[in-house]
DNA sequence: CGGCTACTTGACTAAGATCAAGACTGGTGG
DNA sequence: CCACCAGTCTTGATCTTAGTCAAGTAGCCG
């Protein structure tokens, strides 16, 4: 996608991370536990330390739209100012440092530099939204599952194999589809030679020597 | 849905407004010609005086995605800092007030409530994508189409019908349908009284006493 | 009046949801 | 240690939704 930034989340955090280095406190969350719910008033800032957080909306009809997961050295949070607008919960079991809103909010009114670090990561959520839009109403499903598992590994510096903390509903609250599609979507790209599956959890992306990758729109169920 | 604000961009914009009242000069653009363009410099801010923007990302293979319309009153480019991470196009004839990015840069360093402002602007807007992320993936056709009538209506104060500057293939790419399969849902919500359809481009929400909304589900076509 | 464009409708096809059953996994208790 | 249970994942069958191709219609402009 030539109209997208590949990393649009990747800017400079080194004041943010200073703050939460001096005021933030650990908090734990166990798995599936609740850490910030929409409408509550947004207190406090985090830092993931450990395990992996999805935030969410969730509808009155229990539809629910994944639209991150936040891992280690990620925030949670930063974008409101008054009270959530979405919900966080923990995949599994999650430390965060936390910090108060107070804290962030004064050192805001005095520091350039976080201020603007602040409006280039806001900016930078933006233009990963909206790219999702994109995949979501042009990309079938098998696509738009091979697309979060490259962000996903790509996060992960390891060159073997990556671990999937979350389950396939979550992936398909995540990407629009039902549990049972990602399950086959799974399967398609295994099929295909784009992945390889160690388990149900633990994938790799293949490097694509013959242009497979390509070829994907083609790929039939056997 | 309990989760959503149901008007998460109406923020108070007096500072803005009176920006672009001192600074800017006025800018015609004609039919589907190009405001600004992805990956440009982002040296302006625009605010809507008459007509019609559709903003979007386009990828390689012409996949469009238009992630808002603004109309007379709203601001366009106000979230991006150097360059533009998207495209905005005049659907009709367009004039703008423009104002040179170095102006609003200025001002924001010394204004605190212009940065709340934008603050509280940029994260309406995060909330909008949010909300239109789940919208996408979890509702059918004629849901979406009813659901962008109605928010567009609700921006026009007026009760009789509603004007659509737009053609059924931009509000295809917003919606995330094909050209036909709007068609076929503007159809589809007529037959079912949900709406009135004057002639292709004017429409009225009709008021719902016999409860019609909640059976939209159950509606076949005929 | 003719021709262009946008809109509508129909027929067919493909993608994915849903329903249902079977396979694998981890944890528990006999 | 093994049988059982619950939860998750996978696969199959069927149905709904929407994309595609194609034809026809309605406005609009020259």
């Amino acid at each position: 996608m030539p109209e997208m930034n590949p990393q649009p989340c990747k800017t400079d955090q080194s004041e943010v991370l200073s703050l939460f280095a001096r005021h933030s406190f650990e908090q734990h969350f166990q798995t599936n536990s609740t850490l910030l719910l929409h409408g509550e008033p947004a207190d406090a800032v985090y830092l993931v330390a450990s395990g992996t957080v999805r935030c969410c909306t969730i509808d009155a009809d229990g539809s629910r739209q994944i639209f991150s997961f936040q891992r280690k050295g990620e925030v949670v949070g930063i974008t409101d100012m008054d009270y959530w607008h979405f919900t966080a919960e923990a995949v599994d079991h999650v430390i965060v440092k936390s910090m108060p809103k107070s804290i962030l909010e004064q050192e805001l009114a005095v520091n350039v530099a976080l201020r603007h670090e602040i409006r280039a990561w806001v900016r930078g959520l933006l233009a990963e939204r909206e790219r999702q839009l994109l995949m979501l109403s042009k990309s079938k499903g098998p696509d738009r599952l091979l697309h979060f598992l490259q962000d996903y590994a790509a996060k992960r510096p390891t060159s073997g194999f990556v671990v999937l903390p979350m389950c396939r509903r979550d992936i398909g609250d995540h990407i629009g589809l039902s549990t049972e599609a990602v399950s086959r979507a799974f399967s398609h790209l295994k099929r295909a030679g784009l992945i390889e599956l160690k388990s149900c959890e633990k994938y790799r992306i293949v490097d694509d020597p013959k242009g497979n990758l390509a070829a994907l729109p083609n790929i039939k169920p056997v």
